[in-house]
DNA sequence: ACAATTAGCTTAATCGATTAAAGCATATTT
DNA sequence: AAATATGCTTTAATCGATTAAGCTAATTGT
């Protein structure tokens, strides 16, 4: 391993003192007044040297990591998996490094990884936070490091979020269904006090007012069971006309259930799924869905926690979702 | 952001050097000879202190970041992300830290990737190597860091390596076509270079000496296209009783074209798929395709990573893979 | 012409941990 | 009694960059 190129050994080759190098190559040349000849010296020979300035040592010295934790709440779902990629590329653009975290819908599991994070000194988190986890947010809060929270946030927790509008995104897409006919529905959600799942529940209540309606709850740890079992209940018992899904695990999940089980859909039971999948190209009619924007909340978190790392203030924002309801681009 | 605790700290609190408490908590005290009693209230202090080391200031004194990085081909695909799961995990274990990167298949942008991680002073790399990249590859191995390819490698160039055993897993899963009594086979690749593709077409060469059959290439770039205009050939021209999908993202993609032009699967055609994905779930008979030890192939990558770190040795590994043929578990 | 600025540069402390070398008792050997 | 060894601890340099403060000589102001 060649030894690396140094601040000193441009020095010396000049002759001058480390601090002149630093001033010039950080780009501070008014603050320490470097001539300008010397100061093009510098970066002359900074470039014939191949100069790197050593990430860890500015570090050490500035306390700053220019590294940002991300912990979604679940790497092997697409969605999350986008919103990785959105925000590793969108992070390299101010640049920042992303170290990327998977909490599993576990809180012991996200407390390890802030934990882990926070030693490696990140200069700010991107968190999709499981259920109950408020306090190891707050913890993040109350310790001085900026984070922005993306997908879900809590509504009693004053911090910075990107999020969709998952009340009206639902209230719109399920109106649709009413005019498209459907008169008795199913909600299959997860069993969950997150906002963002009371937010899709709320939305699909207020739509559905007027009609017969069940809201059925799963619970994440045993959804493969407790998912069955409910469908069976909604085509067997409820008799409904449309299930809509809250989430795009629940979706597919879902999906291939009445796939297996033979249920022809539009035809016998239609649905609406939230979020998008790739499988839904393999269903002849359309699958209406509400599609997140998902480059958009990953580009909006990055900004808005670059922003608080600078500044101080805090930022929400709610994002539209949009509701599609026949595209299908043939392979 | 309250001021974090100190070797110093703890120093100055027993009234002893800062070598002494360095010595104690970095478990060299043979080393340093600290007396029993003065290491025990060391111990003591620093735990009461709640005291966590400074991994930037140790960084910058042992060259050592205890950081990996990790470059896929593409993160979006569900392979690529389960290894990328499996690998921070791994590496947690190890107590390293693991940065991701996705090159896209460009080899444009492996090349920064590396760039932007060599900045940072990773102790190593697992990379998955899009095509024609061996000069990166070389240039990362001439710098003496550590390195160990996944999923795909350079016959020609020297360096650790874990592979599933592309040829002989293809031979075998085509074998078993033939067994099953289809005689005029497709097989769809992409045009690459890389070590891996080759093998698996010639897995399916060594196959199908006997047989009627057809090799199909994609350029990557226009696979979307290209992978259409092929199957109609497959279909109207070549009229093959079975086509095989040398990739996951062919498969899935080849499915869909499939499925959306109603050629049913197996009667009208069947497939054979490397690699597997969700979507063969949504078809009522079993999508034959090999399956890749992932979890092992990450495992694996991360061990031989991190004995290269230490030692110098490199290893190659090849895994094997397996044939499913029918397993189909309902929802 | 003499004080006050200012331009240009250096000194040296600092971030926090590591570690070779040296220091100083006390104990043991010769 | 001198020499050596042993046990415990400190000193101080080091990793590489940052930055407040200080210094000198040239320039400006009055």
């Amino acid at each position: 391993m060649v030894k690396k190129v140094s601040l000193k050994d441009i020095a010396l080759k000049i002759g001058v003192s480390t601090a002149l190098v630093s001033y010039v190559l950080s780009g501070n040349e008014e603050k320490g007044r470097v001539g300008k000849e010397t100061a093009e010296k510098i970066r002359q020979v900074a470039k014939e040297l191949n100069y790197q300035p050593n990430h860890i040592a500015k570090s050490l010295k500035t306390g700053k990591t220019n590294t940002i934790g991300l912990i979604v709440a679940d790497i092997s779902n697409p969605f999350f998996a986008s919103i990785a990629r959105a925000v590793e590329d969108e992070s390299g653009k101010y640049g920042l490094t992303t170290i990327i975290g998977s909490s599993d819908e576990s809180t012991e599991k996200l407390k390890n990884l802030v934990e882990v994070f926070i030693k490696r000194q990140v200069d700010g988190f991107i968190i999709s936070p499981p259920d109950h986890s408020e306090e190891i947010i707050e913890y993040i809060i109350s310790l001085g490091i900026p984070i922005c929270l993306i997908d879900r946030h809590f509504d009693h927790v004053n911090s910075s979020y990107v999020v969709t509008d998952n009340k009206e995104s639902m209230q719109n897409a399920v109106s649709h269904l009413l005019g498209m006919g459907y008169k008795n529905l199913a909600f299959i959600a997860y069993n969950s006090t997150l906002q963002h799942m009371k937010d899709r529940e709320q939305g699909f209540l207020d739509a559905t007012s007027e009609i017969y309606s069940q809201v059925y709850k799963i619970n994440f740890s045993k959804q493969h069971d407790e998912l069955a079992s409910t469908i069976e209940v909604i085509l067997n018992e409820q008799k409904a006309d449309a299930i809509v899904f809250a989430t795009n695990t629940l979706s597919v999940a879902g999906l291939k259930y009445l796939t297996q089980h033979e249920v022809k859909i539009p035809q016998d039971l239609n649905v609406m799924c939230f979020d998008f999948s790739e499988v839904y190209d393999f269903f002849y009619h359309p699958i209406i869905h509400v599609k997140q924007p998902i480059e958009q909340l990953a580009k909006e978190s990055v900004t808005i926690l670059f922003n608080q790392m600078k500044e101080e203030h805090l930022q929400q924002l709610v994002l539209n979702s949009e509701l599609i309801t026949k595209t299908r681009v043939m392979v």
